[in-house]
DNA sequence: GTTAGCACTCACTTTCAATGAGTGCTAACT
DNA sequence: AGTTAGCACTCATTGAAAGTGAGTGCTAAC
């Protein structure tokens, strides 16, 4: 690729910062009123054709200004823009939001999620950790009434989930010890997902035949259970931001974004497929055709060394690059640091240094 | 209130019919020409003029047809619409896609939320129970680790919550059964609610002293839990479909309706308010301004006698009052008998004959 | 290589007249 | 008295025409 010159990454620079804000075409004359780059409009006008010509501007219209393309942002965010470091205002607005009133987990991603979309007066997501790597640590089952037992299932991330089971007939407290104490030294370090993908009905029928009505009211809520506790969330936050953008002055575009809420679930896919660490994709770069004048910065946060969540912001190409990553990225921080002191407790439970 | 004529009732009955299909003001020519009602359109305009003065009908402008007002719906609502029951066809695929899939209480009723939008093509909402009748049955404190503990409360509605607690210190296992026993015996009946607004901990000290650094790591956790057991989940589902109607073909309107969204917590207080059973609200029958040309519909089910959760609609005022209303009916009456199933074996479990 | 000058482009706005669906009123009809 | 035909009137909507202005590309001079 050829080497733009120092003049030209000047003017892309002053066009993208001026149509990121103005969300209008940038002419020459403008630009040469507003950035002091010692030349005149029609040096500036070579110029740009120029950019025109290697793909970092276009012309919605002959007579009208430049705008950037993805391109041009991409150059942007590889190159040009350097990393903003959050006022300690800022910062402050953050960290105190983002620790008061975390009661659950998926609560603090939610939550999370929305002081992202306030701050970045953009539409923001999260997903919960994904648990594939997690391991079943404990099985337990525990009497309550005469035909109820509670299930319990502990994971090595910390997570445990508990279900009440009915039972129809009456049960053998001690076989119920017995299966808890069998299903646990059976399942103890296998992932959950491996757990549930293959067929443990069939695996456990050979073992404790002797138990098999037992067996067979607990196990499917067993299944159950470990679905629920595999289950990815996607929080979204802000939506109503992009009514603000004067490109989604459009009531087409307005809702073929807003439907990207309907498809939560498409969209939690492409979100999880995204390489780990910060990552920004520019309009044409994301693979849904819904998306194709949006950008999406993902950063993805830390539970424990294997559990990894994402956070992040959906918006126009026409984005404030440096001050959103730096956002994201400050926010994950945070994230990452929360959680990481419940990382460091379960760490100690398990007599494991870090 | 002056009774209305036949005659007056049937036109507005067609007028009411005709604009809730086409969005349109509804003329005196149309209106004789599609509905045959064997009087001129000369005849109509006078009964429409009448209509117009007692209030049913309004007038865009001078020169444009008739729409019904809130008053008309209400009427309309009230005793002209005869209750339209659902073909099998339209029962089965509730019936079936209700039943597929339901792992978690909360589920079950987003999933109900999301069918209720497929199929009216409105926006839907779905309230978990409150559970401010709820009373606490059993607590639990389960040995774990050395000084892990799991916290595990449960209602009598059924609902088991359970907590992994980190205690900074090793803990005395019978005095750990000794608490549980203790806090058992000293809030069982009790109403959740009352319970966490109550100050537990000052009430407590008095009774274990003894045990106050066990009492101080687990009480606060305590209270968190019940907030957690609590909490009532506003699932909303189908908000594009209003980009579908054309009196939100306005940017503004459909930003106003779309920030509903973002205000569930509002939304959710203000839809707990309702009184149970079916109900309409038309139009400035809402007290939320967002909602003065909305019209609201809910319903409520139950899951056992006491733990009410609410379900509906919200669309705009010109909606199909009496397909909407027993599809809304329909479907709770599936999700009461979904929930009743449940009850039972609830009610068997405490010995109760229903 | 840079710049001033100038013709040209084209979205956007405003104006204006035409269109047509619909009403209200009056007078005739049953 | 109730119903209807006829007609003048209203007014949102549509479309064409003209004007506006921000911006470009090109040429020639600096």
């Amino acid at each position: 690729m050829m080497e733009l010159s120092e003049r030209k990454l000047k003017i892309l620079q002053a066009i993208i910062g001026d149509y990121v804000m103005s969300a209008e075409p940038v002419g020459s004359r403008t630009l040469s009123k507003k950035y002091d780059l010692g030349i005149s409009p029609a040096t500036i006008r070579n110029e740009m054709s120029d950019l025109e010509e290697m793909g970092y501007l276009t012309h919605p219209h002959t007579s009208a200004g430049r705008v950037p393309s993805d391109k041009a942002y991409r150059l942007y965010v590889n190159s040009l823009m350097q990393k903003k470091e959050l006022s300690d205002a800022e910062k402050n607005v953050i960290a105190e939001r983002l620790y008061s009133n975390v009661n659950e987990f998926d609560e603090a991603i939610e939550h999370a999620a929305h002081i992202l979309s306030e701050i970045t007066n953009l539409t923001s997501f999260a997903m919960t950790p994904s648990k594939n790597e997690d391991t079943i640590k404990y099985i337990n089952l525990l009497p309550v009434d005469e035909d109820t037992v509670v299930l319990m299932i502990g994971s090595n991330s910390g997570k445990i989930k508990s279900k009440a089971l009915n039972l129809s007939v009456p049960y053998d407290p001690n076989r119920l010890e017995l299966l808890a104490k069998s299903m646990t030294y059976n399942y103890k370090g296998k992932k959950l997902s491996d757990v549930l993908t293959n067929n443990i009905i069939e695996d456990f029928h050979d073992d404790v035949e002797a138990m098999h009505s037992l067996e067979g009211s607990i196990m499917p809520n067993f299944m159950k259970t470990l679905e629920d506790m595999l289950n990815v969330n996607l929080y979204m936050d802000g939506l109503t931001h992009i009514f603000d953008l004067p490109e989604y002055n459009d009531l087409q575009k307005a809702r073929s974004f807003m439907e990207l809420f309907d498809q939560k679930e498409e969209f939690a896919r492409r979100i999880s497929e995204r390489s780990d660490g910060i990552t920004v994709t520019i309009g044409t770069e994301n693979s849904d055709d819904v998306m194709q004048d949006c950008s999406v910065i993902t950063a993805t946060y830390q539970v424990d060394g294997k559990m990894i969540g994402k956070i992040g912001v959906i918006g126009p190409t026409r984005m404030k690059y440096e001050e959103v990553t730096s956002i994201v990225e400050y926010l994950t921080d945070n994230l990452n640091h929360a959680f990481q002191i419940e990382g460091k407790i379960k760490a100690l439970e398990e007599g494991v240094d870090e």
